[in-house]
RNA sequence: GCCGUAUUAGCUUAGUUGGUGGAGCGGCGGACUGUUAAUCCGCAGGUCGCAGGUUCGAGUCCUGCAUACGGCGCCA
C-alpha cells in the first residue's frame, strides 16, 4: 500500500511514457459523455488525468465519472506529455480504484465560492470547516511555508552550537502582565499556561550558555487583530556572556536566514500565493537599521503624531514609523517605566532599558522582542521593589543571580507573525492549522 | 473592556418607496470524445439568526437577545 510515486515526480517528466500508479484525491472533474477529465491532487501537486471510455472497462469509467470531489482514488495509466494539459503532463487512465467514497448527500463543502476572497480574510464557514479547508491549495501552501520556517529556526541555532531546551507549560507565575494568564485547575491549586520560556531558560543559561526553543506560548489577550493568537509558537533564545547588541545581531541573522531559506525552498509556493520574491530577497540581504526609542518619538512628534515620552509605541504608531522603511528595523532603549523588571537598565542612563523590538515592514509590526536581562542580585531586587512586584513567586529567578550571575540576554520571536509577514498573509490565522483566539477553540 | 459591521438554500450572494424570495456554484437526472472553475437542458433544496412590536400586509421599519466577523488597547 505504500506510496512510491508522487504527482511532482510525474510533472517533472521523469516518468513520461511509463505506466504508473498514482494515489490521491479528486480535486476537480468534468465529463463529456465518453471522456472524463479530472484533476488529481496529492501533497506535492496536481495533475490532469483523462479517462476515455474506450480505454477502460465500463465499471471503471463510470466510477471515475461519478467520483465526487475529495474522493480518494488509485489510478493506473500511462504518463503522457501533452501541451493541452495544465502542467504539461497528464495521465491516460486505464484502471480506477475508488478507495474512499464521498457521499452525494453530503458533498465536500469547501467550494470555489466558499474560498472567494471576502474582505479581510477567512469567513466563519471556512473557520468552522478548518479540518477540511487544510487540504485546499492555499492552506497546503501555507503549511509548507510554515514548515520551512520552523526548519530554518532549528538550523540557524543548531549550526551555531545552541542547545535546544524545553521549559514547562504549566507554571505558577507570570512573565508578562498577570491579566493575560490562562488559569487552569491543578489538583486543588491554580496553575497557569506559560506565556514564555524565558524565566526557565535563564535558569539553564549557566548550564548551557547558548540555548533556544520553539514551543507554544499562551496569552489570554482578548485582542482581535490580524496579528494575535491566544496560542502561538514562540521561538526563543538565551545567551550567557552577551548583551543587547549580541542578542540583536542574532535576531537579525535569524530572520535573514529564514528569508533566505524560504527563497531557496519555497519560491514556487510563495509565487503561487502571489508573493513578490523581490521583497523576500531584500529581507534576506539587507541590514536592518537600529533606532532608539527617543529618535522614534522625535520622528513621530515631527510628523505631528501625539505621543509623550515614556509612552509605549502602540501599533498605529509603529505603522506610521515603519511606513518609510522597506526592511525590518530595530527599536531599542525603551524607557524603563514602559518595560517589566527583568529588562536591564542602561548603565549609561538608567531612564532606559537595554531592550529591542524588531518591527517588520508592510504593516506587520513587531515580530521579535528581546534584550539584556537584569542579571545582578542587587539590581533585580531593586527593580522588583521599584515595580511593586511581590518577590515571592520569583525567588527561583532571583536565585539565579545569587550564584554566579553573568550578563545575559535573549529574545522571543512570534513564529506565526514571521510566517504571516513573509507569506504576505492577510491574517495570522492563515498560517497556523487550527487557530485559537479569544472566541474560537474549535474545531 | 470598548467601538463598528453583519446574519437570506450546503457555499457565495441579489432582493427597489413594506405587496406571494431570485441567481451562480455545489448535488441529482439528461446531452456531448480534448476539457482547463467546460458548456447546454431539466429537477430538488429557504421557519430570510431568535423573540417581540408597528402594519391590512415585514427579508425590508422599530426594540431586545444571540452569534460571527473587523478594529482598538496590550503584546510575539
Amino acid at each position: 500500500m505504500a506510496k512510491t510515486l508522487w504527482i511532482s515526480d510525474v510533472l517533472s517528466g521523469s516518468c513520461t511514457g511509463d505506466s504508473v500508479e498514482l494515489k490521491g484525491w479528486v480535486k476537480r472533474h468534468r465529463s463529456s459523455g465518453k471522456i472524463v477529465f479530472m484533476t488529481l491532487r496529492d501533497s506535492t501537486g496536481e495533475i490532469q488525468c483523462v479517462a476515455k471510455k474506450a480505454d477502460l472497462e465500463d465499471l471503471d469509467f463510470d466510477s471515475i465519472k461519478n467520483a465526487l470531489i475529495e474522493s480518494s482514488v488509485i489510478l493506473k495509466g500511462k504518463v503522457k506529455a501533452d501541451e493541452r494539459a495544465p502542467g504539461g503532463h497528464e495521465l491516460l487512465i486505464t484502471k480506477v480504484t475508488i478507495i474512499g467514497e464521498v457521499n452525494a448527500e453530503k458533498p465536500f463543502p469547501i467550494t470555489e465560492s466558499a474560498m472567494e476572497d471576502t474582505e479581510g480574510g477567512e469567513t466563519e464557514f471556512l473557520l468552522d470547516n478548518r479540518h477540511l479547508y487544510l487540504r485546499t491549495g492555499r492552506m497546503t501552501t501555507m503549511l509548507k511555508i510554515r514548515s520551512s520556517i520552523f526548519g530554518s529556526i532549528h538550523s540557524y541555532f543548531r549550526n551555531r552550537d545552541f542547545i535546544e531546551y524545553q521549559a514547562p507549560s504549566f507554571v505558577a507565575g507570570a512573565v508578562e502582565g498577570g491579566s493575560t494568564l490562562f488559569e487552569v485547575p491543578y489538583f486543588g491549586r491554580k496553575a497557569y499556561l506559560t506565556q514564555s520560556w524565558q524565566l526557565y531558560a535563564e535558569a539553564a543559561m549557566p548550564a548551557l550558555e547558548r540555548l533556544y526553543t520553539i514551543a507554544p506560548s499562551f496569552r489570554a489577550e482578548k485582542s482581535r487583530t490580524r496579528r494575535h493568537l491566544t496560542e502561538f509558537w514562540h521561538a526563543e533564545m538565551e545567551i550567557a556572556w552577551g548583551g543587547n547588541d549580541e542578542v540583536m545581531a542574532h535576531g537579525e541573522a535569524l530572520v535573514r536566514h529564514i528569508a533566505k531559506n524560504l527563497l531557496d525552498e519555497r519560491s514556487d509556493e510563495l509565487e503561487s500565493i502571489g508573493r513578490d520574491l523581490n521583497l523576500i530577497s531584500r529581507y534576506a540581504d539587507s541590514k536592518y537599521p537600529r533606532i532608539r526609542y527617543d529618535e522614534a518619538v522625535e520622528t513621530l512628534q515631527g510628523m505631528g503624531v501625539e505621543i509623550e515620552w515614556g509612552q509605549d509605541l502602540d501599533y498605529s504608531k509603529e505603522k506610521v514609523l515603519t511606513k518609510d522603511y522597506d526592511v525590518p528595523h530595530f527599536l531599542t532603549h525603551y524607557p524603563k517605566i514602559a518595560k517589566p523588571f527583568y529588562h536591564r537598565p542602561d548603565p549609561e542612563d538608567d531612564k532606559y532599558v537595554l531592550c529591542h523590538d524588531l518591527l517588520a515592514p508592510e504593516g506587520y509590526g513587531e515580530i521579535i522582542g528581546g534584550g539584556e536581562r537584569t542579571w545582578s542580585e542587587k539590581e533585580i531586587l531593586q527593580r522588583i521593589d521599584e515595580e511593586g512586584t511581590p518577590r515571592e513567586p520569583y525567588e527561583f529567578y532571583i536565585d539565579i543571580r545569587r550564584y554566579g550571575g553573568v550578563p545575559h540576554g535573549g529574545f522571543g520571536m512570534g513564529v506565526e507573525r514571521v510566517c504571516s509577514w513573509l507569506s504576505g498573509a492577510d491574517h495570522i490565522r492563515e498560517v497556523i492549522p487550527f487557530p485559537r483566539d479569544s472566541r474560537r477553540v474549535t474545531p
